[in-house]
DNA sequence: GCATCCAAACCGACTAGTTGGTAGTCTACT
DNA sequence: AGTAGACTACCAACTAGTCGGTTTGGATGC
């Protein structure tokens, strides 16, 4: 298991990444944050870049976590991506968690460690797989109604969801990422019936 | 005017941030590059956040003067904004242009020096403006079909394009970035009547 | 025609500070 | 005695930016 200390670590830089993606933070950042002088962080993370693989790791097991939590919560497939898009829309709100990693990382892609790299496209393969499911699950019960195949409104809905918190940054509004998504969502819904 | 050496000085940062963003490229770089040593880069540029906000005015003007010429030359207003998602579709292609810079940028938001945070918003601004306007015309002429106001599809179909673009990175395929807009221009378009 | 002046362009050498990372040491706990 | 965690003291490489000085191509005055 990992030691208190590391665990500060990873939260530390989980939030300075959230904030200024990957090659805008250091390790005197967390050693300022943690109050662990920066060798000491090198004894729990020797490289940079294992560290963020470690952090984007922990928030891919949370995405997984955070989905099956949903999915056993909520029956309805509906219910479920709002649930996961509400989600979103509280930490953007209150500005805790107020970007996802992955996706930021997305945009830095080319300048990234190839294993920061492979841990950012498993991410999005994870997050669309779940969409996918969910949204099919809704096309069965009738309560999704979509204009083109699981896949690619998965896709389509996780780019609206990543772009609208692009939007919500270079606005610094958090409206505008209810607004977009919102929409979104009630494209999705079929028609009572 | 700008002598032939801003110019590419200019142009050089422009495909630099393109792949990188704002604080993973150099002075040093762009000196590789153009072949001129790094002070002089200072000569034309004191500092590193007045380069950028050359740059992204310059990317400002290209989009005014693009939209305007999309303006002229396609009468039909969907056709307008497939000509804008055409253009990105192209540039993905053929990567020499793989990324709106000032989507790129907002993902760095908090890390950047004002006068750069500025130039961003206004970017997302200027883009919004003409997709709504666009929106607009295509309704009245019952080409569009939108479920929400034209201010609320304009900034969704910002996000899916920008989202899209952080897709094509993630998943480092530019198939990606045409399902996903294809299917939200598909959206779009009103049922033939 | 020619000296003079000027400003733009450029560059070598440098600054002060930061980057990720290392070596070796001390201490506390098992 | 061994080990995990933390430390001080480094390192080479790089960061944006500065300084003083040279070269260049015109303009201007005579």
């Amino acid at each position: 298991m990992l030691g208190e200390t590391a665990e500060r670590i990873l939260t530390t830089a989980r939030s300075l990444m959230m904030e200024r993606g990957y090659s805008a933070f250091s390790y005197a950042d967390i050693s300022e944050a943690v109050e662990i002088k920066k060798p000491s962080i090198h004894h729990h993370f020797p490289t940079k870049a294992g560290l963020v693989v470690a952090v984007l790791q922990a928030h891919r097991e949370r995405l997984i976590q955070g989905t099956a939590a949903i999915d056993s919560k909520i029956e309805s497939p509906l219910g479920r991506i709002q649930a996961y898009v509400q989600h979103w829309e509280g930490c953007i709100r209150d500005k805790t968690v107020p970007f996802c990693i992955a996706a930021l990382l997305a945009a830095e892609m080319p300048s990234l460690p190839e294993e920061v790299r492979a841990e950012v496209t498993l991410h999005f393969n994870a997050l669309e797989d779940w969409l996918e499911r969910t949204l099919k699950a809704g096309v069965k019960k009738h309560e999704i109604q979509l204009q083109n195949s699981a896949a690619t409104e998965a896709q389509a809905l996780m780019a609206m969801v990543h772009g609208a918190m692009l939007s919500a940054r270079a606005l610094s509004s958090g409206e505008v990422f209810k607004t977009i998504t919102d929409a979104a969502l009630k494209r999705l819904s079929a028609p009572k019936r």
